[in-house]
Order: C-alpha cells, then structure tokens, then sequence
DNA sequence: TGGGGTCTTGCATACGTATTCAAGCTATGT
DNA sequence: ACATAGCTTGAATACGTATGCAAGACCCCA
C-alpha cells in the first residue's frame, strides 16, 4: 500500500485514479483536504474561483474521483435505492426495472439491485439489502410475509411495494387495481356474448392473481354467470397453453378465457391454436398487462393495461415522501388499468358495448 | 442524531436497528467493539463460544445489523459489481441481467445496475460507477469508445464487456462467436435450397450486427452467392416488421431472410404474414439468440443460439480473475452457437443438411 | 515450578470524506 | 483609521467497522 502511493507520487500525471484521495489532490493544490472536499461538494459553497480552479486542475492531474463509499460514510446517505425482483424475466417486468432505473437515476440514486434464487425467499434478502443502509427499498414481483414487512419498516427503512399488496403490514404499496381490472375482463367478456366463460390464474399466493380473479368471480356473480370454469397457471407461457388446452375438455369447453396476464393468454392462444381452435371465432382470449408482445401481429391480445409508467412514478413519489418523513401513516395506491382493444375477443372491434348491469 | 441515540437507550428491546452500532452492542454485552466486529467476521476467528454466545444476544435484542457501508471503508472492499446496460428491455437481456445477479449472489458480489439513458452515452456513466468503487464493471447491451475503456481499466477496475468487443483497447469481452454465427445462417439457408437471400441488420455501429452480416456475407461469397439484398434494422420488432415488408418489393422478392436477432426475426413474420406471405413455404426466416419468444407456438423460430448460461459462467471467471492479477493481458472470449431448428426455415426439419461447400 | 506456546481480548488506529468551529483575510462604511 | 461583517480557508473530528499489536489468561510439558 505504501509503496502504491510512492508510485502514484513519481508518475503523478498518470490516470492512476486507483488510490488518489483528496489530500493527494490537496497536496498538489497547495490547499487544504477540507477545501477539495468542498469544491466536489454539490454546490462547491464558498470557495473562490482561483482555488477551485487550482483544486480542479490538481484532480484531472491526479485522475482524482471522489469516493462515494466513504462520502456515504461522512453523510450517512448513500441515496441508493435497493431494488428487490424475484424474477426480471417475466416480460412485464424489463421495463418497470428500466423505468426505475431511469427515473431513479434522474434523481441521482442509484439502484442496488437483487433477486430471490430458487430456495430463497424475499423475506431472507431483506437483512442483506439492509445491510447496506439503502434510503429505501422498492419489492416488486414478489411476495414478502408481513412480518418481514413490518419489521424491516419499523427499522426505518421506508419499504415500497410495487404490484403486490401486504395486508396488515405497516407498509405502502402501488398496485394496478387488480380486482377493478378482473370485473372489467368479466364485463367484456359478457357484453360481447360470450356464455361459457374460464379464468387461468397466476401463481396462487399472489395478491395480482388472487384480485384479479375475485373481481373476476364478482362481477360475473353480479350478473348472474355461476358458470365458469378454472384452470391453474404459473404466470408462464407454458402453464397459459397446457391450461387452454385441457379446458378444452371440459364437455362444455369455455368460448372465451380470461388469463390472469398476458404471457399465460399468448400460451393459451397458441395452445388453442394447435388444437385447431380458432381465436377470437371459436374462443375469445383476453390478457392483462398489456406486454409490447401482446401487440404482435400474431396474437394481437385484447387485454388490460397495467400504466406502468404513472405506478412508476406513484413509487417514486411515495418512496421520497417516506424518506422525508418514515413515521407518516402508509398507505397503498391503486392505478386503474385501461381496456386494450385488439383483436382476440370477438364482436369487440366496434369499442366498448353498453354495459348491461347497474 | 444526540436524542436518537438516547432513545435508542431507553428502548432497547425495540427493533430499531437505525443507528445501532457496534458499540452499541459491545457496551451491552460488555465486551469491546473489536470483539463484536470479530464476532460478525466471516469466519469469526478466535471468539470464545461463551462470549459470542453473549454478543449475539445482545446484538438480537439491539437488533444490530453490521453497516455494510462502514465494513468496505474499512476492508477498502466493496464486494459490489457494476453492470451496465443500455437497454434492458430487448427480450434477450432480462435474462442474462437475471442470471448475472443470481451467479454474482452465490459469490457473495452485490450489483448496482446501471442504464443509460437516451441523451447519455455509456461513456459518461462510467465515471459515476467508478465512484462506487466496484470491483469490478460489466458492460453489455452498449457500445463502449475504445479510450474509455482504456482510461477506466488503466485506472485499476477491471472492465468486460459482455457480448461486445472494442477492438484495441485493453478491455476483455465475451461473446458469442458472431462471425461463425453469419457463416452458419448463410451455409443453413443455402443448404436448404433458397436461392435469393437477404439480410436484416440490427442496429449499425454495433459489433454484434456487423459481425453477423459479415460472418454471412463472407460465407456466402465463399459460395459463390452474390445476390443477396440487405436492410437496416434497430434490433425491434418494428423495425424488424416494416424491413421484412420492404423487401418484398424487391423486383424478386427474396425466399430466405437472414435477421440480426430474433426479435426482428419475429417482427419480420408478422410482416410478412401480414402481407399474406406465408413462413416457411413463401419465405424462410432465421434468427439470432435464440430468446423464449422464439419458441412459442406461433413463431417456431429457427434460429441461431447464443449460449447465455455458458458466456455468463465466462464472464463472471474473466471477471474473477481480473480482479486477482488486473494486470494480466486481456483476452476476449467467443462462444459458439448452436443451431436450432424448429420451423420457420423450409426443407431444414430433417437436420442439417450436407454441408456442399469447402 | 517455570517457561513457552496458544487462545482470547482490548486498545488504538486507519479507511476517505463532510462538516463544525475558529481564525484569517478583505472590503466597506463611518 | 478602525470596527464590523462577510467570505474564504484550515484544523480537527466524526462516521462504523476491521485489524495489527500487545497484554492477559490458560494450558502443557519438562
């Protein structure tokens, strides 16, 4: 180590930034440690113009870079948000993480990311993330114990859900309203005419699945349709078409399904497809998400949209507020999701049809 | 900060970890902080059973977690790796984000993930990762200047580039053999009996499109095969969709298309589905990367893999062992393709056919 | 019984920056 | 010319942990 620094001091005009600290840069500058700090300080308050200039001057010699760890350690901050996925692959959630990242990045926190393997539960990721004294932690497409919840917010660290909900939990979340989403899917289902209806769940101890299939169940209750059917699905394009497929042996198969998002309704279109059924003629399919693939020319999935971008920013918005002031009372927001016409539902080009019940 | 800590005091069977040190414990369990440190220690050396019995006691009643950010001020040891990425979205990269964060886990290596965005070159974020002094930086999904990357891994943190190259500077890559990747697509298509091929490219400046669409027109030089077309791509399903149409208006429309990635291989089809040309009997389309969407049901892709799993293992080597002796040579790694097969390339069910060409 | 070794523990310090406090300097107004 | 205020700068310290060093405790064997 000492014979590092011997080194950088004979070859000073090297871009040697490895081990370059603000004495290195003071010393060259002929001012005080205190001084470089403050012209890298954001705002650089009071320090003249010729000083600043030498300092400056000294650092791009030097190859100087602040280092944030132990500016961390100074301020106690490290405005870096953690971010906790159990899965990134699922096609809806690229683009949320893009989006945090992006917008995170616009507010100068960066993002510690990490995820769940296999035999690990979120709840275990949450010691480790905390260890590194994150301003706030944002949990999205996984599904946390509320005991998990509640002590890790009453640490300090403000927790954000996003797109999942834990009930009793001292903790906020931002949510596609799920259950409002379901009674619409049931809604467009009926007002087209269709009779037989099916639903295919997600992963079965979700808050998205099991709110999407309520309003779902409710909504057809209201209207009097006792008669659906349902299938089990892992939110997966594989579990979506081996669904589709078996409702087909119901001795009354289904003529229109809803899934509970868009990857299992692309998996049940292509199941169906194998069999010879046609889609929207034969059966309807309607998804929820809207996932840019839902778009393609091959499925053109009518579907119910999740405004990724306004939960985004409902996260950030909330997440700030509660670095601001942790003791506030949570509370957990809902963004409605829109009706996405395509064209995998029949009798449903025309827009919306009159909406039936009271 | 005073008052909190008197608090703290006071409530001290509560769980505010905030603020709880290691002081904090040692005074509780009467030990010296240096005994609590070694208690949390990886390997905890020489504590007698009796008092760490006794500090971790007192550190669960406290509710103590170690201050990451403190161990790497001290430990001059961050244990996080940077990876940067420009887009996340593109199918082909959710997944080896994924893979990336669980590999880097199981080694105890934390990721801070960061993205560029629009009005901002990968150039200028790594100053910013450098900062957070990480051991190490991934790059991938982006186009890196050659003096960047010079100046950063001359300034001590090792840099590789997945699925990139930058040809003279003293960067170390991994990437999937993208040369041999064109040669195969071009050998597939011929062997197969087409006759007027043509190429749809991923996005200009990057090294894997110009590899690919060099690797297919050397090859298909080598074959005597002159008249081929090209388009420009972005690597999007758009972009991917309006190429494939465009060709169409060729005075001879060609019978196979060779596209830079798969995803414009998949917007190619629908372009051409929608023209109500049919894939594989009109015309034959073949990919590149081998992503899920390649698999499903209304694609059947064929396509040319890019063995995520295999290049990430690599990586993370490469990485590992640049972090040992950073002053080794670098080397760049390629990783073959397999071909896959599946059904959007005519007369190719059988197998490979013979290979005609020397 | 005593000497040497091992194990355990505490003290002191380092890591690199931010920030408080006080001191020096400059300018201004009377 | 002198007092005062404002600006600029440096010295000292804190942030929370890890670790080298030394001292103490204990044990073993001769």
């Amino acid at each position: 180590m000492v014979r590092w620094r011997e080194k950088a001091n004979k070859f000073q005009l090297s871009i040697m930034n490895r081990n370059v600290t603000s004495i290195d840069v003071a010393k060259r500058a002929g001012v005080s440690q205190s001084t470089v700090s403050r012209v890298f300080s954001s705002g650089s308050p009071n320090v003249s113009s010729e000083v600043r200039e030498r300092v400056l001057q000294a650092s791009l010699e030097l190859g100087y870079r602040p280092n944030a760890i132990a500016r961390m350690m100074s301020t106690r901050q490290t405005n870096i948000v953690g971010i906790l996925m159990a899965t990134i692959t699922s096609p809806f959630y690229p683009y949320v993480l893009e989006k945090f990242l992006k917008e995170l990045q616009a507010i100068d926190r960066q993002v510690l990311l990490f995820t769940a393997s296999e035999n690990q539960s979120v709840d275990d990721l949450l010691p480790l993330a905390l260890q590194y004294q994150v301003d706030a932690l944002i949990i999205t497409s996984a599904t946390l114990s509320s005991e998990a919840a509640a002590a890790t917010s009453s640490g300090g660290t403000p927790v954000i859900l996003f797109n999942r909900v834990v009930s009793d939990a001292n903790v906020c979340s931002v949510c596609a309203d799920n259950l409002a989403g379901g009674r619409l899917a049931a809604d467009v289902l009926l007002d087209s005419g269709h009779e037989k209806l099916a639903f295919i769940a997600g992963i079965e101890n979700t808050s998205t699945s099991q709110d999407r299939e309520r309003g779902f169940a409710l909504r057809l209750h209201e209207r009097g349709m006792a008669n659906w059917v349902r299938r089990a699905g892992r939110y997966t394009y594989e579990s979506g078409y081996a669904a589709a497929q078996s409702l087909l042996d119901e001795t009354v198969p289904p003529d229109a399904i809803f899934c509970a998002n868009d990857i299992m309704a692309i998996g049940a279109i292509d199941g169906l497809r194998a069999r010879g059924v046609r889609v929207p003629d034969d059966v309807s399919v309607i998804g929820f998400d809207d996932i840019p693939m839902a778009a393609w020319g091959a499925y053109n999935l009518t579907t119910i949209s999740q405004e990724v971008d306004q939960m985004i920013q409902q996260t950030i918005s909330l997440m700030l507020e509660r670095i601001e002031s942790p003791h506030e009372p949570c509370r957990t927001e809902r963004v409605a999701g829109k009706l996405v016409i395509r064209s995998s539902v029949r009798n449903l080009t025309t827009g919306k049809s009159d909406d039936i019940a009271g």
